[in-house]
DNA sequence: CGATAACTTGATGTGACTCAACTTAAGTGG
DNA sequence: CCACTTAAGTTGAGTCACATCAAGTTATCG
């Protein structure tokens, strides 16, 4: 694991904790952020570990400190899809609802802001400021779904490569800040290839062929598995086929 | 068109007009849906015609009460996808955004229940009962959304086919009720084939060979290019590749 | 250091897209 | 109401991107 994101609320009300969302802090009265903190929890969860299983109760809910979440559907089969991918900041688990219709996995070694489900259902009942942050939250992320659907759909197994390593490389940012002025930025790709791939609607071959076509490309270059160094941005947003305001909108899956 | 859906809440309070959801007329006090119901207003629009444009700014939300709304996302290139289908009972529009990313067209006549975007925003500040209800349905439809995803993702052109027949037979149900006890019910397909190709992530062409195959296997029987007989159900369930359950929960797209 | 898993590369087959012709339905104006 | 026009849908032939199967290579871990 590399230097850990700083994901604390810039407001200085919730300190390290920051559950919901940072804009929930400028929303919520320090009294009630106060309460949040009392009753939420850090719990960290290594890799590959199942946070919550599909069809389980839910009973914690919260944020992803560090590390990342992924969101898998489980079909009758056995084969798993995974359906999202939860960053630090992002909420995660499902409020109002006794069963999850999807397990949360570690894809990496995880810290979660955790909470009981119940105890922030009865908050947010007493505080509807803040459930109303949290219901604008949720549209925005219905509404990136759903543009993140019709880029699955519609569009090459290279445009949707090279679209989800441009996220990768936005989620990254901040990650590696000791890189020189005009060294390359280094991207974290925080899943194993087959996540990845069945994320993408595609195989482990298909995606390995593709990373090495950018690679050979010029466009990124391969340091292990895991991280690469991007190269040439204009160029992977070509590969994309998605115009960069559109990526950028994106980068909330 | 056919016979109209009910789609009026049996609460009873709100009579025909329904904004938000059925669930909500319990949520709601008497005082506040009669309040709903003085700024709510119908409004038709023809086939084809464009509700609420892309990128365009929202000033009207509500509900579906008779036909299909399509929800599509216009890409650079000028292609469309169809992202998602609205029926009767379904919320239309973007709360709480300026713009909506996605543009809703009428895929057939569409009547709505219509209310002013402010109008309603200004409502749900008063009454964080209702805004709660409206968040728990948005909470479901993100999860329907994740699963149709997952669907869409990793299945054969002929389980999606599939499927999307036995969604739009369970939203057809009470449309025609005067069949014969032992008749065949009757699929009515809202939507031309081009929509729901790209809904689908295929082609006219592909989905038309999948839709004659259903018809030569004696699953379905094609009365008109809009129209057809359920012959046999469970087969077209085999087909689909989802278990019954799974292809309930997904019926709300 | 050996074993197991993750990833990459190669060879091959096929489902679905593309291009194109044809058929049927839906409008439109005389 | 019917010829004409245009769109929507179906069917066919050819091609290609991608999945599959299989082998090799590099990581990871006890």
């Amino acid at each position: 694991m590399n230097s850990p994101v700083d994901v604390s609320c810039l407001c200085g009300k919730c300190d390290s904790c920051m559950i919901l969302n940072h804009s929930l802090c400028t929303a919520g009265s320090a009294e009630a952020m106060v309460q949040l903190n009392r009753i939420s929890h850090r719990r960290t969860y290594p890799r590959g570990s199942v946070i919550q299983a599909q069809g389980e109760p839910v009973d914690l809910v919260g944020n992803v400190v560090e590390g990342v979440v992924k969101l898998s559907s489980m079909s009758v089969d056995g084969d798993s899809h995974v359906v999202g991918l939860l960053f630090p900041s992002d909420f995660f688990g499902r409020l109002f609802s006794d069963e999850s219709r999807f397990s949360f996995e570690a894809a990496t070694d995880v810290t979660l802001c955790a909470i009981n489900r119940l105890a922030l259902e009865r908050f947010l009942a007493d505080h509807p400021v803040v459930e109303h942050e949290m219901h604008k939250a949720k549209l925005d992320e219905l509404d990136a779904v759903r543009e993140w659907a019709a880029i699955i759909n519609g569009h090459t197994t290279m445009q949707r490569v090279s679209t989800l390593i441009y996220v990768f490389s936005r989620r990254s940012e901040n990650q590696f800040p000791k890189r020189g002025a005009n060294e390359p930025p280094v991207i974290h790709v925080p899943l194993g290839r087959r996540d990845i791939a069945d994320f993408l609607g595609t195989t482990p071959e298909t995606l390995s062929r593709n990373i090495q076509t950018l690679s050979r490309s010029g466009i990124i270059r391969i340091i292990d598995s895991k991280h690469f160094e991007l190269l040439d941005v204009s160029e992977l947003i070509r590969c994309s086929g998605e115009s960069r305001e559109d990526l950028n909108r994106i980068s909330a899956i």
